[in-house]
DNA sequence: TCTAGTTACTTGCAATAAGCAAGTGATAAT
DNA sequence: ATTATCACTTGCTTATTGCAAGTAACTAGA
């Protein structure tokens, strides 16, 4: 029987962003849920196509380290909204950087709106 | 006959940042060369522990993707010290934000070098 | 009422990647 | 000649990803 092994590589604050985020997809739903998207079908119908396994996956997970949040927007059957907490908001400046840092070394990636640079985490909680 | 893929999930600038460094390991290199280490054992000295195998594969992606370069500094044997280009330089506000985010919501990480913080990636080029 | 459609998933399975241990080649040290 | 070091590579097992198909709970239309 193997015992409950560390779940994170070191107590580091990179390694411990990445043990949490350290995946190409769960960034990926945080900026869709930054523009404004909150169901399923809104993640699921970005450009990238993400598998649905994945999402649901990505969903849970990030749920469980308290970066989004969801809120039922019905009853029959039961559905939900799906929100960033202020920890995950607070991911903003770091897809900031990484959206800057692209688009200074590729010129074939996409301008984002103009809006994605200007708004802060706290505006994402309104 | 299969037609070569898109390398690229979509044009956005966040998806194409992760296709390059999305993974759990990638940013912990360039946070070690960052920090001033160059050799391949450095890397494995680290306290993540990462596999040699993934080492010397993610060595080699970082290359191709123009993160890092690398420069002979002896010939028998061969080696090589690892450095960060300036495209791997600007991943440092990358790095910030994401050890940032750390601290502000995990009180169980390490503090980092104070110069982690007041570096600027040209200091990175010196 | 029967049928088809929508939404939000889950399940099964093949392909890919990660992780571990051991091995290799070149050279230096004893 | 033997041992050690450094920077990898190889082989193998396990875990994760990605694709396709299936399911549950409704809703809308013929």
């Amino acid at each position: 029987m193997k015992t409950a092994t560390q779940p994170y590589r070191s107590p580091c604050p990179l390694s411990k962003a990445l043990d949490l985020i350290g995946d190409k997809w769960s960034l990926v739903i945080v900026r869709d849920m930054c523009l404004g998207k909150k169901r399923y079908c809104d993640f699921q119908n970005s450009p990238e196509g993400i598998p649905t396994n994945i999402l649901a996956n990505r969903l849970r997970q990030l749920e469980e380290h308290g970066i989004i949040k969801k809120q039922p927007y019905q009853e029959k059957p039961l559905r939900y909204d799906y929100f960033l907490t202020a920890k995950g908001a607070d991911l903003l400046p770091v897809l900031q950087q990484l959206v800057c840092w692209t688009q200074k070394y590729d010129p074939d990636c996409w301008m984002p709106p103009a809006a994605f640079f200007t708004t802060t985490a706290e505006d994402l909680l309104g």
